[in-house]
DNA sequence: CCAAAAGTGTTGCGTCTACACCCATGG
DNA sequence: CCATGGGTGTAGACGCAACACTTTTGG
């Protein structure tokens, strides 16, 4: 088999990518990771961080390597899943490339590094990003929508959300996640006693956090449940 | 550009393919077409009906183009969505072979046509292809797996069910394809206000089928509403 | 009349929204 | 004491599971 095989494959060779959507919460707002492309096509033009899958690399893998090389984070360590492959034969003009999209959650991000392909890379609030006087390269911006809406919709029945937050932290920090990430405000109270019912989601440490001005908040840190039940829905309106 | 950027595409070429989980109901039970293997590597081995992305083509046009080679049904008449990229780097001995997942889902699919890389063709009930004492090509356990898990949920809160029933058909015809995807039954009164309550589900179409015994039932179409709203929940048992 | 399937009514339980109210702190 | 944010109580609306009950057909 081997030698026909292996013919097979490579007349029908194409190439594959993966580009990141990372998202964080600061100041209250998402923001996205982009950078400015510094070489063609598109060069100049803003993007989602990516880059070329290796022989011999798995996918999860890429994206977690070029994560690390765009923040300098230790992938590992934030929410980071697969969102879908995008291959429209033109999406690129250099010729046929697949690539796969990754949604990747985190916090406490440092400043960007550019990488060898982007001359610079900066938080952008996603907002911005999708704006219609924002132009962003190949087809990153239906990517990012997609990322946009898979990280909503996830909010409601996962706790992925207490992964934006830097431990330990309090009910009101992950009320802000949901805030900034649903562009909608939230009714503390009941906010409040979905989340602490909901088991698994936050375990108390029994410190507490003194605001500059209030009462003291206890802080929290994320519990060991995946999946949020019941789950916090978003409102219809 | 040109010469240098497209050099390194060729140094990075990969393999993608795409594989389909198809999914119809069939006498009160979920069913898969599964193919048994002509070829080597898992010569007569059952696996997803799949095949190489040409050149050219777009990751939804091979999914349609398989679809009918392997079915003979056009694939735009049934409803088709990507699932998932799989991407591990030994999942094919052969080499490096990425392969974009599918979930496609229809009702009165014929009889399957053996396709020149597959010796045979056959609806296989999911439970049983799942069962331990079956065993499939590939990672096509684990796509079969998360093509279920996600034709499960996408039941609770779209409208694609109605996709598994020939027009026109009866509120009792759609509540077996939920009881046979969720391998649970349910309340038939209940089951009637919810899927009667959600606008733009199913339209009356002001025929009746009269069964063997029983009352007249009313039949329906398909409405226009993809999201459904309220969603139709699994229950927590 | 009976069996079977379609369809309606009703009751009880749980959850959610909205908002009033109390608690703890710094100034 | 006040302002501010943390936290609890509660009443009304709503949705849903369960199940009794009625309707319409063929035999």
């Amino acid at each position: 088999m081997t030698n026909k095989a292996v013919a097979m494959l490579r007349a029908r060779a194409l190439t594959v990518t993966v580009d990141l959507a990372i998202f964080t919460v600061r100041q209250h707002e998402l923001q996205t990771l982009l950078v400015r492309r510094g070489n063609e096509p598109f060069r100049g033009v803003l993007a989602l961080p990516g880059g070329f899958v290796r022989p011999g690399e798995g996918l999860d893998d890429a994206a977690v390597r070029e994560l690390s090389e765009e923040t300098g984070v230790n992938g590992r360590k934030l929410h980071l899943e697969q969102l879908q492959a995008y291959g429209a034969p033109d999406r690129d003009p250099r010729g046929r490339v697949i690539t796969v999209a990754y949604l990747a959650l985190g916090h406490g991000l440092p400043a960007p590094q550019a990488g060898t392909d982007a001359q610079a890379a900066d938080w952008i609030p996603v907002a911005s990003a999708l704006s219609s006087n924002v132009r962003l390269a190949f087809d990153h911006e239906a990517i990012l929508r997609d990322a946009l809406e898979r990280a909503r919709s996830k909010l409601e029945y996962t706790t992925v959300a207490a992964a934006f937050c830097p431990e330990p932290f309090t009910v009101a920090d992950l009320r802000h996640v949901y805030e900034a990430v649903w562009a909608a405000p939230l009714d503390p109270s009941n906010f409040r006693r979905k989340v602490t019912r909901a088991t698994g989601f936050i375990v108390p440490t029994g410190q507490f956090r003194t605001p500059e001005i209030g009462r003291p908040a206890p802080l929290y840190r994320r519990g060991n449940s995946q999946v949020l039940f019941p789950p916090l829905l978003r409102s219809v309106a």
